[in-house]
RNA sequence: CGGGCCGUAGCGUAGCCUGGUAGCGCGCUUGCAUGGGGUGCAAGAGGUCGUGAGUUCGAAUCUCACCGGCCCGACCA
């Protein structure tokens, strides 16, 4: 009986870099490996697949398509699909398939690269919280909306009760305790941590793949200073992370000015992919270089020396029968202009009502009501505006007297722009009828006047006067600076060197990893497929064997994958049973920068060749030099 | 939560209006040919027609309910 039974990999495949390696078992013992080919050892950046780093296309698993799947819409979406870099288990929860994974960790590794850069410090944190975090913090109220919870499943052997559990959409509520009992002194700060992980937020309509997914991979960043000077500095650091972090995937990002949201906090910026199909709108002037998010953004439309009108008269009834909108009242025979007319909306804030003035041709923009302190605010429903302004919606108004019960209201708030108005109408707080010259010093109590209408292109940069554009952009990052909201909540203090305890002034920093690599794709793409930046490409360098059969040109096929891996690259042989004009088209599609195809026709010429996927051309190389070709043209695009 | 549309093989879909053998393309399996841009020929496998109830001699098809999905809007750190 031999003590020994030694194995090869079934079927031999001489390009499988397994195929070198021999096995020994003992009986009764675990498999060993006792010998294996000489590999390079792992470099900065690379994926390690130990033994080596080549990967045959055969045994590893790319499932491309033809088609794009019914739920795909827009190209990128149908091109992550296409591509085999994920598959859909349902509505925003996405399988990341290995060679989208490849991606994936690219992307993290980079983003990972700039952190530490920047002095942030890695941790991971739980993803399932405990509720109380969440009652404790500042936004349970609106957060829980978006949260799962994380109940057990069990039938009836646990008591049932509340939520005591729920899935981390982000990680404030966390953060914020942890460095609340681990960081007291000055001596500590300033700190930012960060993490590379999952999030869960139930969206209402996950969307566009991975754009807007339920489960999705972000980087947040949380940093923590002893004073608002120290924050400001921590928040450059990070947007100028972040300015590195897209430019080294390869996204075309800019900052633009946010609207802090639900977030709170004091200032932000979001990192924008210009995109037809994003889901946010970005204002910008070319001139003056000003942008931001169509809900933070402002014009100059109202200018600072305004005066306001002079009253033509007194403020008059009159009869308007059926009128219940702005157009119907622009329209015969009343023939106001929408600019002249006042749009009385009624929102309640914390169970108590308050109005909203605009000009009849302005739309409210609701991220702004934030600035107002409501906790949680929604338009009021017709029910519920009767008995405080003593009509239904379209003959609404706040003139001073007119306001069946303004006792219960908790404000008038006034866009800026209604002071343009003069003279002007609104309604009578009674159906049927409107009032017309109104003036807003005269007739108007309002609490407080602000900036609640959303900015139309064309309207004049608040900085230079030029008119404003705006186009789609798809959100890929932001940074907040948060101040104390957390640390007051969770009493995160620290001492100063006189003694005195002050809460640590927050900031918070997100970056969507998954969503990013959507981007990029959004971004670089060309009928055929992907066209991966080399930073992030799953593999950088694919070898096109269009005959695997030949034991010539298989070997030609290994010894310039090798010769590219040495060079650095990361290589994919596509060494399947296919025709060349499949190999071809999966290679377009999957968008590896670097394509060698090695084949019987050029091999008779003596020449192998060299594509990229950006470019037209094909380069000849001729077989005793392409070893060193293929390495210099890997060493070019490594930067 | 409102409005619209759709559930038929792994994927993309026809059939439904007008009830009577479930069809096509891609993919998959086998064979032969082919071998540099999704090749050709031939032979196959694969379907509770979303679920349930009803109408009917008979339902993918008509009716009702439910479930799921997609789109628009609301919403969205």
């Amino acid at each position: 009986m031999a003590p020994f039974l030694a194995f090869q990999l079934s079927p031999p495949n001489p390009l499988h870099p397994f195929h070198l390696c021999e096995f020994k078992v003992a009986r009764g013992q675990r498999l060993q490996r006792i010998a294996a080919p000489a590999l390079p050892l792992p470099s900065r950046g690379r994926i390690a697949s130990v033994p080596g780093f080549m990967k045959l296309w055969s045994q590893f698993f790319i499932p491309t398509l033809k088609e794009s799947p019914a739920d795909a819409e827009i190209t990128s979406h149908k091109l992550l699909v296409r591509a085999g870099l994920v598959r859909k288990l349902t509505g925003g929860l996405y399988t990341y398939m290995p060679l989208g994974l490849r991606v994936i960790h690219k992307i993290t590794e980079l983003c990972r690269q700039e952190m530490d850069k920047a002095g942030a410090i890695e941790l991971w944190m739980p993803h399932v919280h405990p509720v109380e975090n969440w009652m404790q913090g500042p936004r349970w109220e609106a957060a829980r909306e978006i949260m799962f919870r994380a109940d057990h499943a069990g039938a009836g052997k646990r008591a049932p009760r509340d939520p005591e559990f729920v899935l981390g959409p982000t990680h404030e509520e966390i953060i914020t305790p942890l460095v609340k009992s681990e960081i007291t002194s000055y001596r500590d700060l300033p700190k930012n941590f960060y993490q590379i992980a999952t999030k869960f937020r139930n969206e209402i309509r996950p969307r566009y793949g991975l754009m807007r997914a339920r489960e999705f991979i972000m980087k947040d960043a949380y940093s923590f200073d002893a004073d608002d000077a120290g924050a400001t500095r921590s928040y450059q650091l990070m947007k100028a992370a972040y300015e590195a972090f897209f430019a080294r995937v390869g996204l075309k990002a800019i900052a633009v000015e946010a609207d802090t949201g639900v977030m709170g906090g004091s200032f932000s910026h979001e990192f924008m992919v210009p995109a037809e199909v994003g889901d946010d709108d970005v204002v910008y002037c070319e001139e003056s270089g000003y942008s931001a998010n169509r809900e933070k953004a402002t014009s100059g439309l109202v200018p600072a020396d305004l005066k306001d009108a002079e009253p033509a008269g007194a403020v008059e009834k009159f009869a308007t029968p059926g009128v219940v909108t702005i157009a119907s009242l622009e329209a015969a025979p009343y023939s106001v202009p929408g600019d002249k007319q006042f749009k009385t909306l009624v929102f309640v804030g914390d169970d108590k009502p308050f109005i909203v003035i605009l000009r009849g041709c302005d739309e409210l923009e609701e991220a702004k009501l934030g600035s107002l302190g409501f906790k949680l605010f929604r338009p009021a429903t017709p029910e519920e505006i009767e008995p405080v302004l003593g009509a239904k919606p379209g003959s609404l108004g706040a003139v001073k007297g007119t306001i069946k019960n303004p006792a219960v209201l908790a404000g008038i708030f006034a866009d800026h722009a209604i002071r343009l108005i003069g003279n002007g109408v609104t309604g009578a707080n009674e159906d049927g009828f409107h009032l017309r010259n109104v003036n807003v010093a005269r007739d108007l109590a309002i609490t407080r006047f602000g900036d609640f209408r959303t900015v139309k292109a064309g309207e004049p940069c608040p900085k230079c006067g030029a008119p404003l554009k705006s186009r789609r952009a798809i959100e890929v990052g932001h940074v907040f600076k948060l101040g104390t909201k957390y640390s007051e909540k969770f009493n995160a203090v620290y001492t100063d060197d006189q003694k005195q305890t002050h809460p640590m002034v927050m900031g918070c920093y997100g970056i969507g990893i998954s969503r990013t690599m959507q981007a990029i794709i959004e971004q670089s793409h060309d009928a055929d497929g992907i066209l991966w930046p080399w930073s992030v490409a799953p593999f950088q360098v694919l070898v096109c064997l269009l005959d695997p059969q030949d034991p010539a040109a298989s070997e030609m096929a290994k010894k310039l994958g090798a010769a590219a891996e040495r060079a650095g690259a990361d290589v994919l042989i596509d060494d399947r049973a296919e025709r060349p004009g499949v190999k071809f088209k999966d290679a377009d599609l999957i968008g590896i920068p670097l394509r060698i195809t090695v084949g019987g026709r050029g091999l008779k010429e003596g020449v192998v060749e060299l594509k990229a996927r950006d470019q037209k051309d094909v380069v000849k190389l001729p077989v005793a030099e392409a070893e060193a070709r293929v390495a210099e043209a890997v060493v070019a695009r490594m930067g």
